[in-house]
DNA sequence: GGCCAGGGTAGAA
DNA sequence: TTCTACCATGGC
């Protein structure tokens, strides 16, 4: 499946691995595009480089290990599509999505960011996560790292209202003075979904959309189905207007089972990019 | 100027 | 237990 060689990762099967639809999918907030076969991708106190040509993709970093286990590379993506192929309402975002994975985060990184993600768009996001890096993250020598929860909490409620994040500013002070109290997020990887999920909902700004978030990009619990404004309308387009979220995610989680976290991504990439 | 965005909280019913 | 008003911000 890869290759590696010095400080680079070499990927053949391309049609398993599509960076534009990896990063673009809604699941991480920091990369920079330099074109459609070329991105940035930054996690943590990391970073590396990834280059799409025709039959192999490059990934270029300093830690191979960490960015092994990022990009999930260890895991079969062309046996979870075909089994994804014979469930209900899946084969245009399939074909759409395809060379959708999903990764692999920082808990922590996860935490904050899906906080600020509440009834917010994803430029903005982008922004608002951008400028706290900036501000107190670490410089990193041409980018910086995602801050630590000590550098979070030793902040003001103003501070977070002042980079963009609104009435999230006192969920994010609470969560980085929790986290810096010794809060160990770590633990959550050992817990089953049902356990793991109630640990995030007692965090202030964590609802169930967010904790769904959490549960699959940071600690790849594959049962779970984040329902979002983009899930509710795929919803009414296929099994009509339910409208209450646990009632969604209920059905949802029915129809796909052990492969929702999969199926979620790439029903909502597909939605939001093509309505 | 209202609507929307990877929703959550607090208080009412 | 479920329902509703309210919440910051910027792009359209």
């Amino acid at each position: 499946m890869f290759l590696i060689s010095n400080n680079s990762i070499l990927i053949n099967n391309i049609n398993d691995f599509v960076a534009s639809h990896i990063l673009e999918c809604g699941q991480i907030f920091r990369y920079k595009k330099i074109s459609t076969e070329h991105y940035i991708v930054f996690s943590k106190d990391k970073k590396c480089e990834i280059i799409q040509e025709k039959d192999s993709t490059k990934i270029i970093c300093d830690d191979v290990d960490y960015f092994i286990n990022f990009f999930d590379l260890n895991r079969d993506y062309s046996n979870i599509k075909s089994q994804l192929s014979n469930l209900p309402f899946m084969t245009d975002s399939l074909v759409h999505g395809n060379g959708i994975r999903i990764l692999n985060q920082d808990p922590w990184e996860m935490l904050i960011s899906f906080i600020i993600s509440a009834n917010n768009n994803i430029p903005r996001i982008q922004s608002i996560i951008a400028k706290l890096c900036t501000t107190l993250g670490k410089d990193m020598c041409g980018y910086y790292s995602f801050p630590t929860a000590e550098a979070m909490a030793s902040m003001s409620e103003d501070f977070y209202r002042n980079i963009g994040a609104g009435y999230r500013a006192r969920y994010l002070l609470q969560t980085a003075q929790r986290i810096a109290n010794g809060y160990d997020l770590n633990q959550l990887f050992d817990m089953p979904t049902k356990l793991a999920n109630e640990q995030l909902l007692s965090f202030v700004g964590v609802g169930q959309k967010v904790a769904d978030c959490i549960l699959l990009f940071a600690y790849h619990k594959q049962d779970v189905f984040p329902v979002d404004t983009w899930i509710k309308k795929v919803y009414c387009q296929y099994l009509g207007e339910l409208v209450n979220p646990n009632q969604i995610r209920a059905k949802l989680l029915d129809i796909y089972g052990n492969l929702s976290g999969y199926a979620q991504q790439y029903l909502f990439f597909y939605k939001r990019q093509l309505g």
